[in-house]
DNA sequence: GACTGCATTTCGAGC
DNA sequence: GCTCGAAGTGCAGTC
């Protein structure tokens, strides 16, 4: 279904009809949004593209950027009318939510465009070169890691949260791991070094704690915290090449 | 423009025509996806929104979330053919860029729906409720953090990084802030100490220096961290009410 | 171009 | 519902 060049009234059907039917509803034209809730935001009017999923996600798009310059999460309820404001018809779309409690309101005063898609998308997304990756390379070559490593545990708990791998060196000491899959910046190290501490304290006050931080790279100021924790680091890749 | 149930040929010159005039292209229809990259995925067919900005950006959307499945981010190059694969006519849109090496595939055998938008938008969006409006609270009103405090500067830095406000409390001693716009969890007290540990490093040896974390809340683990390395709370929203 | 930290981050998993 | 951390995070500001 598409309307071009609509009147606000029938623009106003045809998205509401959209989201009775549960389609995905596609609205261009001249607006303005307000955004009420963890924030609040003004945007004058412009011409932009507004996205209203079944699900209950709206998008308001520029024609620039990745993300949306405004929008509202799954789960909230969309509402359209068409009246009187300012002495000019208007359509508008609100979007609420509530916990926490938000609302998104565009208002056109021009539609150029109307749409509502219809279909089916049962597959779901294969995605590889995540951390997970990069932890099951480890677990099946712990030696990558350095000869020696005995992986014991993944996510094991610590007072400080669950730790990405849990194992030993070959001289029986304690290996905490995180992993990330891409280059790391000061913010990993300290996670690491909360786990260290944290196991640290948990194990008995003597025991020795190692810290290894896995990754493809690391900044010159994570490097230096490394360094200054006697964290350790060792550079591997989610995938093999 | 707009077209419904082009054939793909006449879909592919629409949305040619539609990049050569800058315009913001959506495409609906059956597709399969292909990113490689930072990463890799592959989507099997399905319906699907995608859009492709002038700007460069490319956007994947199924009918759930508002996160886009697949997408490429502003500065891309977008191409688009028509061709035989597997015995079967197949629009091909293709989105490169480098540094890094990424590529986004969406391949149809079906289009449904294509269309081309060309607006203006002069406005930019004016936000509230950021950690910026946090700052600015505490910087008129240095008291609301504690009474004596002296904010001295912002953005300080250290050779940790940037302090968020750098100040003195009553008894002449150092104060590092760190702001948080919402609640926050033991990331936040890792940067804070990160901070006021440089700062002692960086002052004389003998300095004190306070740690201040601000903002509207606490987890229980970033509590007892908080605790745990002498560093302090306060707690205050970005805005009043 | 790399680094750093914010974000209405979103998202998912665990509890 | 909250907590915690990953993400192809995106994005802006700075160097």
């Amino acid at each position: 279904m598409t309307l071009e060049q609509p009147t606000l009234e029938a623009a106003c059907d045809a998205v509401s009809d959209g989201i009775a039917r549960e389609a995905l509803v596609t609205i261009f034209g001249r607006c303005t949004v307000d955004y009420d809730g963890r924030a609040s935001s003004r945007l004058e009017a412009g011409d932009r593209h507004v996205m209203l999923k079944p699900d209950g996600a709206a998008l308001v798009h520029t024609d620039e950027g990745q993300q949306p310059v405004n929008w509202q999460p799954p789960g909230c309820e969309h509402a359209v009318s068409c009246l009187r404001e300012d002495d000019a018809r208007t359509l508008v779309l609100e979007s609420v939510r509530s916990t926490p409690d938000e609302r998104l309101c565009v208002r056109f005063r021009r539609v150029d465009h109307v749409a509502a898609f219809a279909g089916t998308d049962e597959t779901e997304l294969t995605l590889s070169g995540t951390e997970e990756d990069l932890r099951q390379r480890i677990l099946e070559t712990p030696a990558m890691l350095e000869t020696g490593f005995t992986p014991l545990a993944t996510e094991r708990e610590t007072s400080a949260g669950a730790v990405d791998i849990y194992g030993e060196d070959d001289a029986g000491r304690t290996v905490v791991v995180e992993l990330k899959r891409r280059r790391v910046g000061p913010d990993a190290v300290s996670q690491l070094r909360r786990y260290v501490d944290a196991l640290t304290r948990d194990l008995h006050a003597d025991a020795t704690v190692r810290g290894i931080l896995v990754a493809p790279s690391v900044t010159d100021r994570a490097s230096r915290l490394l360094a200054e924790h006697d964290l350790e680091f060792v550079a591997l890749e989610p995938t093999a090449e």
